[in-house]
DNA sequence: AGAGATACCTGGGAGC
DNA sequence: TGCTCCCAGGTATCTC
């Protein structure tokens, strides 16, 4: 499922592969994936080029030579590969962009979880303004300990759902906040506003170490998410807390409970995590 | 405004 | 073996 490091390291890849090439076909094979599909059935595409592709979120931009932006996000299930026509097509493939260079950018989505869709309205720098209410990148210089400390005020909610809430911060789904609570030694079942300062520190520290330590391993491939050319991300080696439900904590030894918070499972060491 | 619930979708696994 | 049921997950949308 790509959470951000995943789409980070899908977007290195198609940056390199695809920037400054030119549309030269598009073929729709389903109708809709979460939205319709029809719309890159129009003729106005081809003949476009590629001049930029950016990451925001979980959302990947591809930018095109009219200033309009193909937007996309992977749900849990979404893939894109850089494949040529000669690989058959997979069931579940639902749009393939064939470019200048004779590359083929396909996307594979089994869950129907994805979305791909063009924008034209978009702000000054040009990200479609549907994404204008997202919270800062967990990356930048923007998520500070103030901030998330300041933005957790008076809210009620888990900690956890706190920090999935992409009006937050962004890009942190449930793999990655699992292990930063973990690290931070802060149960999930805690209400944002209880942090203190010190928590929120090291809250925000343990976000950016276990984001960064994962684009580094070019993500986590539980199930479906693969590398644009077909790869798993290694990170998966990584984990220590998520999908480990009445596994021993690595720390004390403890056995790890699981609790569902906002509808999602959430596994924690009750001796470890405060 | 904030918080919680639900729909969307498919494949895999558990249980019978 | 084959059937049914449940679960996974991000986002949008709904209700309270």
């Amino acid at each position: 499922m790509p959470e951000l490091p995943e789409v980070e390291t899908i977007k290195k890849a198609v940056d390199l592969a695809v920037c400054g090439e030119t549309i030269t076909k598009i073929e729709v094979f389903s109708p809709k994936m979460r939205t319709s599909l029809a719309e890159f059935n129009s003729p106005s595409l081809v003949g476009l080029t590629i001049t930029k592709v950016t990451r925001r979120g979980r959302y990947l931009l591809l930018t095109l030579s009219d200033n309009r932006v193909i937007l996309m996000h992977f749900g849990m299930s979404g893939v894109l590969r850089l494949e040529p026509n000669s690989v058959p097509k997979r069931k579940h493939e639902h749009i393939f962009f064939h470019l200048s260079n004779n590359q083929l950018l396909r996307f594979e989505c089994t869950r129907r979880f994805s979305m791909c869709e063009l924008c034209e309205n978009l702000d000054s720098n040009g990200i479609p303004l549907k994404l204008s209410l997202l919270g800062p990148e967990p990356l930048s210089e923007d998520f500070t300990p103030e901030y998330l400390f300041n933005a957790s005020r008076k809210r009620h909610s888990s900690v956890k759902n706190f920090i999935m809430d992409n009006a937050n911060v962004v890009g942190v789904g449930n793999i990655y906040a699992t292990e930063a609570l973990f690290f931070s030694n802060i149960s999930p079942l805690r209400k944002a506003d209880s942090l203190t300062k010190k928590e929120a520190e090291n809250l925000v520290l343990q976000i950016k170490k276990v984001l960064q330590k994962a684009i580094e391993a070019g993500g986590t491939t539980i199930s479906d998410y693969r590398h644009v050319d077909g790869s798993e991300g290694k990170f998966v080696q990584n984990l220590k807390m998520y999908g480990r439900s009445g596994k021993e904590c690595l720390t004390c030894g403890n056995t790890i409970l699981q609790a569902k918070i906002g509808g999602r499972t959430s596994c924690y060491c009750p001796k470890c995590q405060k």
